[in-house]
DNA sequence: ATTTAAATGTTGACTGTGTCCACATATTAA
DNA sequence: TTAATATGTGGACACAGTCAACATTTAAAT
């Protein structure tokens, strides 16, 4: 089983190449740019080799998708539990710009995960289910701040929703520019610091 | 000039006719059930007809989606004015529900207005135009809030930004179906309690 | 080791779609 | 009445997704 020599009939890890190669072509061109042909013939491969692995375009996306959320959970993970002398309301609040800030970096990817067009989560368990995970590490976060005194009066839920949904529509209208604002750090901080004086008040 | 015969070889007024047809094969399919084949098709005219009123597709989305957004300033004005005997700041909050009942109202006409996919605003200065008075709407609200003594430590621009990320994303959230609820009406209550009851602290 | 089955890759072909071009027809202006 | 303009039509092309039938390689079974 050749790894990926050029030659051989069998690609080897046709799978991962394509995984990879989508990630590329959507950081270069944004998810419109893909094809499966193109996708194809970059990797050297006949255009209908994909679909031996990825049932249809719709689910090589989803893959691909599902793999963006999964990195986006590890951010705010890290986020959370970087710096655990912080007061949990500032590690949220470090959470939210970290949100942002992986969603900006990625622009056209982070509009795959969400882009209805292209990947129905409803018809993708996987999908799903990191999605699900990614509003429970936001939960995690508000169940500490709770521990220690926050956000008494509230359902974590409830607040995980109300954060979850400032998150991905600042770094939305961010990534589409419809914020027209030169220095977009300082937006982040502004937004994110409001939000967290309002939580920190229900005390 | 006949205005909708049948037999006529022109139309009379094919630019609204598209514009309506769009609009109501969006909230029947969605975005990705329109093409311009099968608009022209529906409304009887020959395939290439649509382009001497919109120069390609996205033209002719960008024009719906200004519309869109047009109504859904109509709305937030109507919620901003509605009961003038209120507290801003109880406005404010309904303004914020008004957005979202909008939104989840038309789920798929609110995704083409935002759906970067179809609709590129940096490349249709008209939906620029009226994103930018979407958030001016806010504004507008923000300045009666802080005129009754609210908000009054916060820049209007930047607490706008934030309603309007937190309103948007709950919008997409869910209309996406990314939140697991029964209760629609009672989470955007609640969201939108959370946000307000935030802000109001700040006096 | 040989045969068989399964996995993977290839080419051809079909459909649907956006859109250009040249031409036709209707409407308005000269 | 004629000329110019606006509007509508059909042919044609390129591109994309994807099915079906066939080819080749690898793995499993005897």
């Amino acid at each position: 089983m050749s790894t990926s020599d050029s030659k051989s009939y069998h690609h080897g890890d046709l799978r991962q190449a394509l995984l990879e190669t989508t990630r590329q072509m959507i950081a270069e061109e944004g998810v419109e740019g893909v094809t499966m042909r193109g996708l194809a013939q970059r990797i050297g491969v006949s255009r209908t080799a994909p679909y031996r692995h990825f049932e249809n375009k719709a689910a090589l996306l989803a893959a691909v998708a599902q793999e963006g959320f999964e990195e986006l959970i590890k951010h705010l993970r890290c986020a959370r539990t970087a710096d655990p002398t912080l007061s949990p309301i500032i590690r949220f609040e470090k959470m939210g710009m970290s949100y942002v800030q992986f969603a900006i970096a990625q622009p056209t990817a982070y509009r795959l995960m969400y882009g209805a067009d292209a990947v129905r989560a409803e018809d993708h368990p996987e999908v799903r289910e990191v999605v699900r995970r990614t509003l429970d590490e936001l939960i995690e976060m508000i169940q500490e701040c709770k521990a220690a005194g926050f956000l008494k009066t509230y359902h974590p839920r409830d607040v995980g929703m109300t954060v979850w949904s400032a998150c991905h529509g600042l770094s939305l209208l961010l990534i589409d520019q419809h914020l027209q604002i030169d220095n977009v750090d300082q937006l982040i901080e502004r937004v994110t610091r409001i939000v967290r004086v309002g939580l920190e008040g229900e005390r």
